[in-house]
DNA sequence: AACATCGATCAACTATATTTGATCCATAGG
DNA sequence: CCTATGGATCAAATATAGTTGATCGATGTT
């Protein structure tokens, strides 16, 4: 199997996902590394947020299995992981799947 | 455009999509609705929840565009709003486009 | 060795979201 | 009419999450 294919995820897991993501901040960062991969004082002045308050947020992401790190030196690179994005945007497809079914009258 | 396909969003109503979606018990009644339609008192005893409490997560998901409702009688029934779904795993993949970009070294 | 910088962590504080129980309104049946 | 039921709403209480400033370890510099 690809690296690059999301798999099959939980509800729990795709809960997890969704939580991490639905913060502002974390939202900024998630579209800021979007872009590519960036070190924490190149996040910090470009979302103009102070250090630890972007690492809380950091934190939250990585744990929630969004984002991967790297260091060198004494410099912090962070990076999306994509597999994750993917795996929820799966799950949030398959949901509509068969959705249109109309409700038994209830009486 | 077909009424399925899903709409190009901005970070703010994805932002807006993801809260609403955050939560375990909102997540409890997508899953549920996900089958098909259902009346307000069927999701209330399929869930085990009071009812004032699902009442407030059934407005905040509606606020949010993931459902829609109609009444009948007494009774409501809520269904999933797909487009929103789709809508949002679109933004969700389109965020790993390029993603994979090293980062510039830091010093 | 002394010092500066990057970034993680902790504790106290603040803000935001959820739960609960009480009403309230609309519909339907007796 | 009078009563019962489905469901929305409100205020008070609680729970959860985010912010802030201080401190600390690690790395690198002079």
């Amino acid at each position: 199997m690809s690296v690059h294919q999301a798999t099959q995820i939980e509800p729990e897991q795709a809960r997890a996902l969704l939580k991490a993501l639905a913060d502002p901040l974390r939202l900024q960062v998630i579209e800021a590394l979007a872009g590519g991969e960036r070190c924490v004082c190149d996040l910090a002045s470009q979302l103009d947020l102070g250090q630890s308050k972007l690492s809380f947020h950091l934190k939250v992401l990585k744990q929630a299995g969004l984002l991967a790190d790297r260091q060198e030196g004494r410099w912090m690179y962070y990076r999306l992981q994509p597999e994750a994005l993917g795996a929820l945007s799966l799950w949030l497809r398959a949901l509509s799947a068969n959705c249109a079914k109309p409700a038994a009258p209830c009486p």
